[in-house]
DNA sequence: CAGAGTAGTGGCACTGAGTGCAATAAGCAC
DNA sequence: GTGCTTATTGCACTCAGTGCCACTACTCTG
């Protein structure tokens, strides 16, 4: 959904001062496991073939990612996190839902070398059903930060019907737009979830 | 989503006029696998469970459905149907995304009798990871029918932004009164839907 | 440097979902 | 009855995911 995974690396190396060091990461796991399942399909690539790979075993995959389908959204908290701050460093006098489209396209703008990866990390996750089933739970994630914004904004509980439909539809929006990027390789994912954002602040109307 | 399940067979018994007789119907098996569900939880419930209680064998389950998640939604195309032939029905002069909102609610009118088994069904696929995660596919099915009835009605093609967008954001709308309806045990599932496909109308604005 | 403490790794065994295959059972028409 | 068709079933297998426990590799303290 957003500048997620290797090429994005946070967390400056803060190791824990004792005990044995990681052998791996997320990311080096992430960009492995994207570049089997890009060549020969999830399905067909098992754990272990990403453990071998990584020159981990397979009980120590799954003490990184809890399952096969997690490894495309590498670390996703982060990417969260960036959204998240995003959204509170516009000011209050933005109306909320050019608010949402605001933050959502700057969080969207990829830099160059990024676009190719992204590129592939969505049409892994919109193509391949396991991979859409198991994002279910990264979409809650990123509808909650959403639904938190919009109901601090409209001084409403967040569990309120309104926080959550701009919660929910939002996230349909810039999946709508993601579709839309893979579908043409020319075009421009910041000024689809642009207009995507733009028709719903309008309600479908005057669209052409 | 809808009045799917047990309560509202259709296909009256066609049965094809040569071969062995099926020993039960996916309507069964969803009841029984709801019912198992319910009293001991997803994960608590091994196929084994579901086509022992049914009589039948494990192999056959899977004859019926892909997987045990898939028992939930029941005879899910039929309701699609439903859904479609709903809009369908709705003449032209009503603006595009009021006949959503019909439609919608319409179709999520359920009997009396009905209420407390759709409310089970829909408080596992909300809750349940994996229920959540598998039901990708069946909102996958709702959007189609969606964005094929908004791209008819605005003359684009259904893999145009704006009607991929209507789908999306339409079921956004739907699930998040369908969250709502399960949060509040008085609460009217219809009302709810129509507010939120008001909501989504108005673009979100002069909300309370 | 020895030993304690801590955190990551690895092997093993196990459950359970889902699938391919081949045999069998139960209807139908003739 | 014989064929034809379709459903059921058992078996074997792959693979995801988990609990348990031993082991390893590092740091810190004395």
């Amino acid at each position: 959904m957003e500048g997620v995974g290797p090429t994005m690396t946070t967390h400056p190396d803060l190791r824990p001062v004792a005990g044995r060091p990681p052998v791996t990461t997320h990311d080096e796991l992430c960009q492995i496991g994207l570049h089997l399942f890009v060549n020969q399909g999830f399905d067909n690539t098992s754990v272990d073939d990403i453990a071998l790979t990584a020159g981990i075993s397979r009980r120590t995959f799954f003490r990184y990612y809890e399952s096969k389908a997690d490894v495309v959204w590498g670390d996703f908290d982060d990417a969260l996190s960036g959204l998240k701050s995003n959204l509170h460093a516009i000011p209050r006098s933005v109306p909320l839902m050019d608010a949402l489209r605001q933050a959502v396209v700057a969080f969207n703008a990829l830099a160059p070398d990024q676009v190719a990866p992204h590129r592939a990390r969505m049409q892994l996750i919109l193509s391949v059903p396991a991979l859409t089933a198991r994002s279910s739970i990264r979409y809650a994630q990123w509808r909650a930060v959403i639904e938190e914004f919009a109901a601090d904004r409209l001084s409403l509980p967040s569990d309120h019907l309104i926080p959550r439909s701009i919660g929910h539809t939002a996230l349909g929006a810039a999946l709508a737009a993601h579709e839309q990027w893979l579908q043409d390789e020319s075009s421009d994912l910041s000024a689809l979830l642009d207009l995507a954002f733009t028709a719903l602040a309008n309600g479908f109307k005057e669209v052409t």
